[in-house]
DNA sequence: AGGTAAATAATAAAAATTATCCTTTAGAAA
DNA sequence: TTTCTAAAGGATAATTTTTATTATTTACCT
């Protein structure tokens, strides 16, 4: 991934992508707690020039999510996110949005070609208690 | 609104919400730069206490966009934001998601409350040029 | 009109992010 | 392999963004 777009293959930027495969989705100072484990002496500097490089070449995706700080993942198949008001948990679900897309460009005249889609709400788990 | 959540209606306050009202969406640094022509000396925390403040009570909300700066606005009926990559302009958009929010439901076993979703892409008029 | 809790302004402090600069290193070329 | 060099890392300073503190002012209740 990193050569096919003309950045160095550095141990940094391996554990870095390592630890997102890892997690899946990791906040930047959870990220820099991890990464420190395997690389004491990381820079903080260094994570926020290589997550931002990773995020330019789409290597990687920034998630917002409300009321809480961005999660980062590799970036992977078009999908959505389901955040847990309770435990704080951040999951993964694909969608089909075709149809709310397609109508959303023919009242609107927008062409669209990337969409953000956050739900927010209690989690199986978090709902038995 | 200020009144029927307990905060005091200052002139301040008052500037604040009439912005917002004018603007529809608004970042928080053009917010300060609009406020200062009315309350030249205001101060930036004031500013930040004040949307802290109404996002807490939900009379804001803040809407997350991908690649640039959180803006703000007064809470209204449930919608969903289009983005234009070429002009940057945020637009409000209606759109029904109880299919998408149902099936959703279903296949995670998450119970729903909220939702955001961006549309990002190319608004009418930039699709001229 | 007076009293008081809350709001404001000014400012400092903290947190988050980016820039600078020197050293190290990945990867290409010899 | 060894050598060379642009790119990357580390340390740290500087910016930017946001929050905390505190003295002063003010909205609003009585
Ligand atoms: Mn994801
Ligand atoms: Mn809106
Ligand atoms: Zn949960
Ligand atoms: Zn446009």
């Amino acid at each position: 991934m990193l050569r096919e777009h003309n950045l160095k293959v550095t141990p940094q930027r391996l554990g870095i992508l390592s630890i997102l495969e890892d997690t899946g989705h990791i906040s930047i100072e959870e990220l820099f707690t991890f990464i420190r484990k395997d690389f004491s002496s990381i820079s903080i500097a260094t994570l926020y020039k290589n997550i931002n490089f990773m995020l330019e070449v789409n290597i990687l995706k920034e998630v917002k999510i409300p009321n809480s700080k961005s999660k980062y993942e590799i970036s992977k198949d078009e999908h959505s996110h389901m955040v847990c008001r309770k435990c704080q948990k951040l999951e993964d679900i694909t969608l089909c949005l075709d149809g709310v897309i397609e109508h959303a460009s023919e009242k609107s005249g927008y062409s669209f070609d990337e969409n953000a889609l956050v739900l927010s709400g209690v989690c199986p788990q978090c709902q038995l208690a």
